[in-house]
RNA sequence: GGCGCCAUCGUCUAGUGGUCUAGGACACUGCCCUCUCACGGCAGUAACCUGGGUUCAAAUCCCAGUGGCGCUGCCA
């Protein structure tokens, strides 16, 4: 417990939201609550080419549907719009910039930076000859030759630059990774990163740096991809004197060809999922497991157990597969402990599309009823309709061939529906429940010397028209006499023809 | 190519020198329940990447190889 651990989560509004980018979310966030610390959201939209209207809207829309309050940043008012929130503000990155012309021009002036006027092209050249040469791919520092005439003369020009990190080029950087240990870089290795360019905007690396110093981010917990550039944030760091946060860099998650996760080989972002019918905790709670447990045999926790009991030195150092099969469980698990009219209240979009559905709308007893036989069955919400259209519609489509049990005939069947039709008119509508149509039904099978396959399952095909379905007196519970019959009856008159 | 990170059942993982004939979960198989499916219960198949060291003893420490991934952009 550390109250003075203020960790962040910095998306960049490129699109949808990444599954990935989920869970490093969700891990600043425990980690910050774990510690009873601060967790802050900022917006990193300084590529102004990738930047997608919209997609600030739908990250804070998705870390509200997530449940990860955070401290600062960004948030969406009633009307949808962003408005931030915090002392550190301002939390998105594009309205920062004279912040980050003020400190480049610090760096320049103490020598860590230098200005680059060489064009694309020049760089382009550059690169192709140092790769021919079978050099490492570095900018060659041309531009720090430049005399402070020749600067003068250039920006007096207007001619276009960027500013580059001048990264020492001696010696080793060495940091400690909460999750890696040590690892080091030998610093002749490192490029100088260009840190503002020639838009105006900086670079990630340049930005990153400064708003966590100014938003007294204390924990930096990202992904691995940003291991190898740790080396030339730590030069800043050193550079303008400030201490250098913790880092964490997180095991990426990958496909089962263990490739990264991609758009071709399946769903990435997290509103797919949703669409899909994942529950929230599920999501969490299978995402969460990706890299990290709390070494104990349990496999379903809530988000405040999560923030009880997370610990980040625990996170695992390899990559983690997203095994869709995993989520499949977890979900199903969290699905069988929801409320009956939860569930209908989630199921609702995937539901009203269905044949006969309409019909039923107000009944809502009728169709927590048929939820409640298929909530085992499922594993997600989109499976739902599938499973229980045959409640709203009698038009059942089979073969009548498939009336007949596997161990049994067709003159047995048929007879044994025409009993169970019998006995079946004895019950009053009230009577009509699982409750008392079980026992009674199996003892009549009994007395009547007939196997309860030969008599139920043709029955509950009858009822369901389907090879799988929940028993019987369950369904007919739900469907009530008059329809029941009515299907059984149906069955039994094709059975005959 | 260079640099870096990583490496236990198919998958998620426990394991931090002896308690490992390597534990749990998903998936898979079988059994029980049972008219079917699901749920639930029980049982089973299945892994320490390879090769060298260090040590009385290595899944655990060291080195090399191999493989996977990441970075190598005025993207993040």
């Amino acid at each position: 417990m550390n109250k003075n651990i203020v960790t962040r989560f910095a998306p960049s509004p490129t699109g949808m939201m990444h599954v990935g980018s989920l869970r490093t979310a969700l891990y600043s966030y425990l980690w910050a609550r774990h510690n009873g610390g601060k967790f802050i959201l900022r917006i990193e939209d300084t590529d102004r080419e990738r930047f997608v209207p919209g997609a600030i809207e739908q990250i804070v829309r998705t870390l509200n549907w997530a449940g990860f309050d955070y401290d600062e940043g960004p948030v969406l008012t009633s009307d949808g719009k962003i408005q931030e929130r915090g002392q550190n503000g301002p939390y998105i990155q594009s309205k920062r910039t004279a912040i980050y012309r003020e400190y480049t021009k610090q760096l320049i002036d103490h020598g860590h930076a230098y200005r680059c006027f060489c064009t694309r092209e020049d760089l382009e050249a550059m690169r192709t000859d140092q790769q021919q040469r079978g050099v490492p791919p570095m900018y060659d520092r041309r531009c720090l030759q430049l005399t402070e005439q020749q600067i003068k003369q250039k920006l007096d020009q207007k001619t276009p630059y960027v500013v580059r990190l001048k990264v020492p080029r001696d010696g080793y950087t060495v940091f400690k990774d909460v999750i890696r240990k040590r690892v080091q870089f030998e610093n002749k290795l490192v490029d100088d990163q260009v840190l503002l360019k020639s838009d105006g905007f900086p670079t990630y690396h340049l930005a990153v740096v400064i708003d966590d110093h100014l938003m007294g981010v204390t924990d930096i917990i990202r992904g691995e991809e940003w291991l190898s550039s740790t080396p030339k944030h730590i030069f800043l760091y050193q550079a303008f004197r400030w201490p250098v946060p913790s880092y964490a860099h997180l095991p990426l998650l990958v496909d089962r060809e263990r490739k990264k996760l991609s758009k071709r080989r399946g769903d990435v972002a997290v509103d797919d999922y949703i669409k899909k019918g994942y529950l929230k905790d599920a999501i969490l709670n299978f995402i969460v497991l990706l890299g990290w447990n709390p070494k104990t045999a349990e496999e379903i926790f809530t988000l405040p157990e999560l923030v009880k009991r997370f610990e980040l030195a625990q996170v695992h150092k390899a990559a983690a597969v997203f095994d869709l099969e995993k989520l499949n469980w977890v979900n199903g698990k969290y699905l069988r402990t929801l409320p009956v009219p939860r569930v209908r209240e989630l199921s609702e979009q995937y539901l009203c599309s269905l044949p006969g559905y309409q019909d039923y709308r107000a009944n809502t007893k009728f169709i927590e009823k048929a939820i409640a036989l298929e909530q085992s069955r499922i594993k997600k919400l989109s499976d739902l309709p599938e499973a229980i259209g045959f409640f709203f519609s009698e038009k059942l489509d089979y073969d009548p061939a498939q009336l007949v049990w596997r161990k049994s005939d067709r003159p047995k069947t048929i007879l044994a529906m025409q009993k169970a039709l019998d006995r079946l008119e004895l019950f009053t509508e009230a009577d009509f429940v699982q409750a008392k149509l079980e026992p009674a039904l199996l003892a009549f099978a009994k007395e009547q010397g007939i196997d309860n396959g030969t008599m139920f399952w043709p029955l509950r095909f009858a009822l369901s028209g389907k090879e799988r379905s929940p028993s019987p007196f369950e369904i007919m519970g739900v469907l009530g006499k008059t329809q029941s019959l009515r299907r059984i009856q149906s069955g039994l008159n094709r059975l005959k023809k």
